[in-house]
DNA sequence: ACCTGAACACCGTTCAAGT
DNA sequence: ACCTGAACACCGTTCAAGT
């Protein structure tokens, strides 16, 4: 009687869709498994996404919903903003380095269209990552009130540092980074600590 | 007589897979396809490649070509260091907003098991995407001899530099940027003119 | 309201056979 | 050396039919 106590079949297709992508990447979800991981036919999906895109949609919804829990966590454990700002990023490449699969089906060449098909702004996709930037921004900002971020617009110096941080994820992630040198994490860590430095306020300006 | 008069097969299959990925996405690569463009049969291309991925990667390998001599031509047009820098980044997101399949094929999701298909290093793939680094660095070096770019390890600053770029690449590709405001284009170029601004010398440092 | 099984159109890939 | 046609295993998706 109490409505959510066991998983509905809606909830459970999602996690199964999760679960497959993190174990085999997208090539491994298909509506078959899907339906097969949770007990019903193959066409069952269709009784509660009107495709698979859909249902792929509600696992990056769940994803940023994820990133978006671990940046906010990570950054109540933190008192001072330089260092806010380091363990929310590191919050996010930890993210990034765990749930692979899932980070490139919120950032990647699929979730364009994606936002298109949801009607470009206003959807949840659109409105998930656009959560994330203010998150950034709004920390930002509260730096430069304090004296200790440098000056500039503070959607500009977010925008930059996400970019940054998701450039250097994605190379890391492509292998383009990990030649270099042995650990690709630690390598990340570093570079990660090399952005927060410039974004520190210079003495005198 | 003359060896490479007329294209070959193989060289018409790469072309004819670049023009179906340009004009309809990932989805409209088909082997099928492709032979009926070339007019040859949907399995002559497996007297060419070992799979589709192989004809692919021949696709991703012509692109790195593609915007290496793109980057190095537009950097022998200008003269001095700072807007050599800025000249080549542009020249980098130009080449991305035109080629925009062919971008995502180079940087996304698919690439990275393509490399380890190829066996990690040395392959052509991690060839050509090293020699884009290695044409970044070199530029940040000969800048920091002439004193106008800031110290710094240049490999770091490459890297940096290069993830911010692709990172607002991909946000601006992913719609993540255009809602904010009209003219992802110009933001863009915007923005890079900051990130040349951060790598300049700053005097009495 | 939710699920099923059969069917359809489309893939990549293999292989025996042709020139 | 290069190409072909038939065949196989696998998709997403539709639909009439069941409870």
């Amino acid at each position: 009687m109490i409505p959510g106590r066991t998983p509905d079949t809606r909830e459970r297709l999602i996690r199964a869709a999760w679960d497959l992508l993190g174990e085999g990447g997208p090539g491994a979800v298909t509506l078959r498994g899907v339906g097969a991981r949770v007990g019903v036919s193959r066409t069952a999906p269709y009784r509660h996404f009107a495709d698979k895109d859909a249902l792929l949609r509600a696992v990056a919804e769940q994803a940023f919903r994820a990133l978006g829990d671990r940046m906010r966590t990570a950054a109540r454990e933190a008192d001072d903003t330089p260092s806010v700002l380091r363990v929310v990023l590191l919050a996010y490449i930890d993210f990034a380095s765990e749930h692979t699969e899932q980070y490139r089906l919120m950032f990647g060449e699929w979730v364009i269209a994606q936002k298109r098909a949801e009607g470009d702004a206003g959807g949840p996709l659109h409105t998930a990552a656009l959560s994330l930037f203010e998150l950034c921004a709004g920390m930002l900002a509260q730096g430069q009130r304090e004296g200790v971020i440098r000056q500039g617009d503070p959607a500009d110096l977010a925008l930059l540092t996400w970019s940054t941080v998701h450039g250097l994820m994605t190379f890391a992630l492509s292998g383009h980074l990990e030649a270099k040198e042995r650990g690709a994490r630690t390598e990340v860590e570093r570079l990660v600590g090399e952005v927060v430095e410039g974004l520190m306020a210079r003495r005198g300006n």
